[in-house]
This record gives structure tokens, sequence and C-alpha cells, in this order.
DNA sequence: CCTCCCTATAAGCATCTGCTTATATAATAA
DNA sequence: TTATTATATAAGCAGATGCTTATAGGGAGG
């Protein structure tokens, strides 16, 4: 789920967005990204960095320029665990062993109504 | 782009992510997912109303109650229209007009190796 | 009516984030 | 060596974000 957390926060931002577009055309240097966005080398530099840390590009040093890429097939291989990860049972999910158990409970619980009593009867067991 | 922005800044922390991955469990009341994740009320809405406004989630109101659920297959598509938007020729995105120009000028002058003269020249054009 | 229950919203606060400016580092060229 | 090119990093700041506490408002039931 870290990952999944960290991946997305890259994605949701459209400068990060816009440099990753653009390596989707073909690897770039630095400086080629800073003459196509028009935007200040720090700036990018820092968006690479997130991105890189993310697993979502990877570097290749040439000399002094620094050639960026899309590391493989991430984003079909990411997107698609998150959409296997939306469709798994919840108790096979580490990160939701509480939240399952809690869950099967509200669902012994379905003839209570009222949220309250639900609730109560959780707490039984906290 | 900006839906993508939106979508990947609502899916990028890690209390949304959990609401999302309960929901798709199936449906709930805000005071389902009060009992079921263990935190405040209105930390709750406040993330709800987030994924709702990226278009992830949607609402009906019963009586007094509200009742989440995630929107139709929203996941499958508005990823699936990523990928998409990662594919796709770049200037046939409107977003990257400018973009795309610089980064033909930028193929059209690689016989120039140094960055600073491909900034150059770029820059005869702005 | 009044009182719960359920949810949304507001205020306040600490932290995080993204940008700019300035500087550091490392390789290349003169 | 000194200067230049390419990139990374640090500092500082403004704005965004996420949390808590408190409150508002709408429906249900006494």
């Amino acid at each position: 789920m870290d990952l999944f957390v960290k991946i997305f926060k890259a994605l949701g931002e459209p400068t990060r967005l816009k440099i990753l577009r653009l390596l989707a055309v073909r690897p770039m240097y630095v400086c080629e990204l800073e003459s196509v966005l028009g935007i200040s080398q720090p700036r990018i530099s820092q968006h690479l960095r997130v991105l890189k840390e993310a697993t979502i590009l990877r570097e290749t040093k040439e000399a002094q320029k620094t050639f960026y890429m899309i590391n493989g097939d991430i984003m079909e291989t990411s997107l698609g665990d998150f959409l296997e990860f939306l469709r798994v049972d919840l108790r096979d999910l580490p990160d939701f062993k509480e939240e399952s158990l809690r869950m099967e409970k509200l669902d012994q619980d379905s003839c209570v109504i009222s949220c309250k009593t639900g609730q109560g009867s959780d707490l039984q067991n906290a």
C-alpha cells in the first residue's frame, strides 16, 4: 500500500505528469526537459527525484549528463497491481487485518440497524 | 490532465486509499466506515469529500445517513484512460501544444549535441 | 416541541509541498 | 589550471494538506 501511495502522490502533480508524459515519447536529458518544458532546472531536478523515488523513473549517467527514462512498464504493471489490490479479498491484505475483522463483525450484526449500536458491539471486541 | 491530477492526488493518501479499499468490498455508511477504520468522523467525512470531488466516489442520501460507493468502474476506466494518455501522440494532446513544438524542434537539431546550444536554438522560436 | 443520531463544516494548528535563488559537485574544454 | 556545462542540493518562503476540536444542521423519535 505504501508503494501505491508513493506512486499516486508522485503522479498527483501537474509538472510531474508533464515530465512523465514527455519521457513517454522518449528518454531525455535533464537539459532537454528544461528546454521543452521551459521551466527552471532545479524545479525539474526536484520533480525527477520524486518520480525516481517512486520507482517510476530510472536514470543513466552519461558524463556530465543524466539520462532519464520511464522504468520499464512500471505504469502498466503498477496500475494493474492496484486494480488487483482493489479486487482481492480484504482478508488477504496484511494492511487490513484489523479492518477485516471489524468489518466481518459489522456484517454479522447486520440485524442491528443503528450505527451507534454497531459501534458499541464493535467496542466489545476492541 | 487536470482530472488525472485530481484523481491521483486523491489516491495518494493512505487514509483515502483505505477508505477506497473498504468501499471496494461494498458500499457503506459513514458511521460504518468510522467503526471499521476506528478513526474520527470528521476525518472520514473530509476524505470522502476529496474522493467524491475526484469523481471516485458517489453518495446516496438515506434519511440521516449517507451511503458512499465507488463511482461505477471509475478506477478501471480512468487508469485505462491514463495509460492511453501516455501512449497517444504528443501532438494530439492540447495540454502539450507548446511542448510538442519545442520537442520537434529539439529533435530536428539533434546534430547539435550541447543542451546549451539546443536551448539557444529553441529561444529563437520563443 | 425537545432530544438524539448522523453527517458536514469551520477554525486552528503543525506539517508537508513546490517554487525560487543560491550554491555545490562533477565532468569537460580551453 | 581556469572556465564552462550539466545536474544536484540547500535554504527560505508561501501556500496546501491533514488532523483535532468544536459546532451546525437535518432527520427520527419521544
